[in-house]
DNA sequence: CCATAACCTCTACAATGTAACACTAATGAT
DNA sequence: ATCATTAGTGTTACATTGTAGAGGTTATGG
């Protein structure tokens, strides 16, 4: 089963299609969990999802932005959306009929 | 940030409120999952749980079943209701707008 | 009085999560 | 030309979580 982070980093991803790479996978996850996302664990984390075959990433061209420099695109493969989906399924099932907002004990 | 285990634990606890118990709660998480849960697995991660004040664990009277028992009893505390809720939080937020089903690249 | 059922505990190891620090390449201003 | 600045990536090391396996305890029912 996939962690919690790697999912993360795979939602993100499908989320951004065309435009998946290291630095907006980071800023798409940081929006998400509103918290702040290292650049170490990203790349390791992608490292390791590449290696299982999660995910598959190349090196982009450099755009003509003020230190616009080579991009490392990433997109989702099929295995990748199969792990992601099971992971969602087992959080929501468990999830059912909870509103976690809301509990004075 | 709590993990995804310690995330299931967290809400089968919840779903299954007075009825919450070592034995209990894993038949939960394998349901959600629809993979085994190891009994080792389960109760570290409460340990870990408790130690970290996301839980209440006490133990509680034999029933007079075969077998029956004392149970340890777990609760979540408010604590842990807002872990939990951040976790899905982050979860749901990161996942809006994707449909991990029915791919076809 | 013993086999069996329903639980819980402990130990050890593998996999994930995370931070700190270092690095490369392009632009634009002086 | 050269140097600060901006946009990106990579590496190493360690902390936290995830997971299995084997072993214990207390009760019932025969």
């Amino acid at each position: 089963m996939i962690g919690e982070f790697e999912y993360l980093l795979i939602a993100a991803t499908h989320r951004l299609g065309e435009d998946a790479y290291g630095a907006s996978i980071r800023r798409e996850v940081e929006e998400a969990t509103e918290r702040p996302c290292s650049i170490g664990s990203l790349y390791t984390t992608l490292d390791r999802l590449e290696a299982k075959g999660l995910v598959r990433t190349w090196m982009g061209e450099a755009t003509a932005q003020r230190g616009g420099r080579a991009k490392r695109m990433v997109s989702v493969t099929a295995k990748g959306i199969e792990s992601a989906s099971a992971f969602y399924r087992a959080i929501s099932r468990v999830s059912r009929d909870i509103s976690w907002e809301a509990q004075c004990p």
